[in-house]
DNA sequence: AATGAATGAGGATTCATTCAT
DNA sequence: GATGAATGAATCCTCATTCAT
């Protein structure tokens, strides 16, 4: 090879996307993005064929990261309630410190030109999520009526909203943690005689 | 005049960007909107100086809609419960009436270029949310610590979720808003004697 | 209307299209196009939605020119002779007055991107050409294996190549027209007599 | 050295050009002719400075290349019927046998970048036509008026049209090729009593 | 000598906005 | 007031050419 192609320069321009595309949008140039990266117009093609590709490979740059976040050092055998704060806490954090990765992932899930390799890689993500919901229920701890998904759905709401909360106001990010996760857990836990089912 | 000749030419304009924002996202041409329109390409500018305005005023449009849905005979002198139920079900019911509408409001959040009036419509609807989470709180039903503000948060993410599973699949409707429901209710509620228990 | 797409501004941009296109051949940009018609490079794509349509546009339009040079008062009564010498003087005098649409056509015809519909254009051209092949045939005068498609494209090759003397050496006009048609008719009658010597 | 290396890889990039150039015209970007030659992108650039440079070489080759397979075996010592149909059948069948070179070189022929050395090579091969041409016409042959640079002219023009025929249908091939060169001896051999029969 | 990554000027096309009718 | 033609800055992308390896 001449010169292999950089795999810092695809991360410089992978990384500049993220900040423009928070700054300005994902309709932000993508001479405003090579220009961010200090590299020439002309090379952001050469790593990424198009902008649609580019965008989608943000998007998947950014799952890949949260899901190393969330699932590094995962207590696989502990019981529900720690391995969903686990997930909870990490996921919560890492938004905190990434908040310009959180916003684009945010406006690319609404874009609408993500393919369904993209979509893909949130399903792992996802099963762990619902492998955790399924143990959930079969310890008999969920409200009934709940199903996996469902929880899921619930989980991924409230997740949100801590993070634009702890965004918001930094100085109340672990309040906001620890609140959402009451919250949530309150929400989606059956509600009589609890004590007796939850002691782990 | 101070107001542009037709209104209904201003509405047809209204709602056809809805229609075309959430068919094509807010990159969507004008030259688009005016023709869903039904009216030539400069007619628009005559409604609306500039692009920007013209989100904004969708935005606002759609805004003022959903304040009617949600407050239009609203049971003020009814229990707090009531009240948020009544809140809940008729935003989760306009959301499923209005998917368009509810998408093109969630990309304009997203886009950066509201105006302070337009940010500025929702403190009504939010005040009468912290006011129903204030007298909420003052019942003694909230779980301690939370703010009337955070209360607020927790409402509208659920109810943004719930939207979102009934319009992904509009025969579980009635289920969604009730689980929805059960889960916000439950998080947000005092839970009398397991406050111990959750010490974590 | 507001205005109606002015006639005189599309023919503007084919003519302009005809010079910069001989001058720079078809990889001219549009941009000098415009510039050359005098109008706003936006406004070029108002009248042809893309290069290619232009490039077809002109070839279509080429040819109408040429059909009506040729074809006005053509002689439909007269002779085989006459007629093909109507034919002849007037293609080779139109290609002489018209060097830069002779050079474009001739581009654009190797160029690739005709769609059927400007094929299909010369299909008229070349009906009256076989018409008269014909004729000629039926009077005994072809040689003899001479299809009527053949003597078209002999007559086509001469014509071509006769423009082309004509337009490098214009003072030779009227000596390469009367050449070209001689070799032609030479070329395409039978010789009576003549077949004994031309045994191979 | 002056040559650069490989001989080998010279001439494939010729060939490649000549497929490439032959699909997509001259406008096919130097990467998909270094890629369809087996080469990388710089490569190419190393045996040819410039695209330009490239096309002329292009040129020269496939003129040298017909030079070859017209000439070859020439036969010169023998009379004027002969040679004309030797160079005559040369040169339709390479031709047939190299449709897309062919179809290039008309294309560099109207391109207009055309080196005044690589114009010259033609010259070569004019020589030989016109000296050809010449004796044809000390031999009394040739209609009257008819001048060495004419015939080559028609010889040319008639050899064009045959070899587009014969690729657009290669089994006629032996009959257009009969058939033109009988058109193109009745077209310039002079006509006995022509002009009894030419009453016009 | 060969490679292919990097470059950036250039080109087709889009679109918000203006303005003549 | 309504229209839609006209505008040209802005944008994505291409590609001939250079140069570090």
């Amino acid at each position: 090879m001449a010169r292999p192609k950089s795999e810092a320069k695809r991360n410089a321009i992978l990384e500049a996307s993220v900040r423009v595309f928070a700054k300005e949008g994902l309709r932000a140039p993508t001479s405003s993005i090579s220009g961010a990266a200090g590299v020439a117009e002309g090379t952001l093609f050469r790593y990424f064929p198009t902008k649609d590709a580019l965008v989608n490979a943000v998007y998947q740059d950014i799952k890949a990261d949260i899901a190393g976040a969330v699932f590094s050092s995962f207590p696989r055998k502990a019981g529900v309630r720690t391995r969903l704060r686990h997930i909870w806490n990490r996921y919560v954090d890492w938004g905190a410190a990434h908040p310009a990765a959180h916003r684009v992932v945010s406006e690319i899930e609404l874009w609408g030109g993500l393919t369904s390799e993209s979509r893909a890689l949130d399903a792992g993500n996802l099963a762990e999520l619902q492998a955790l919901a399924q143990s959930f229920r079969e310890q008999g701890l969920a409200a009934k009526d709940l199903s996996d998904e469902y929880i899921g759905s619930v989980i991924n709401a409230l997740e949100e909203m801590t993070v634009s909360l702890v965004i918001d106001d930094p100085d109340g990010a672990e309040r906001y943690r620890d609140l959402g996760f009451q919250v949530l857990w309150n929400g989606i836990t059956a509600r009589p005689r609890l004590r007796d089912l939850v002691s782990e």
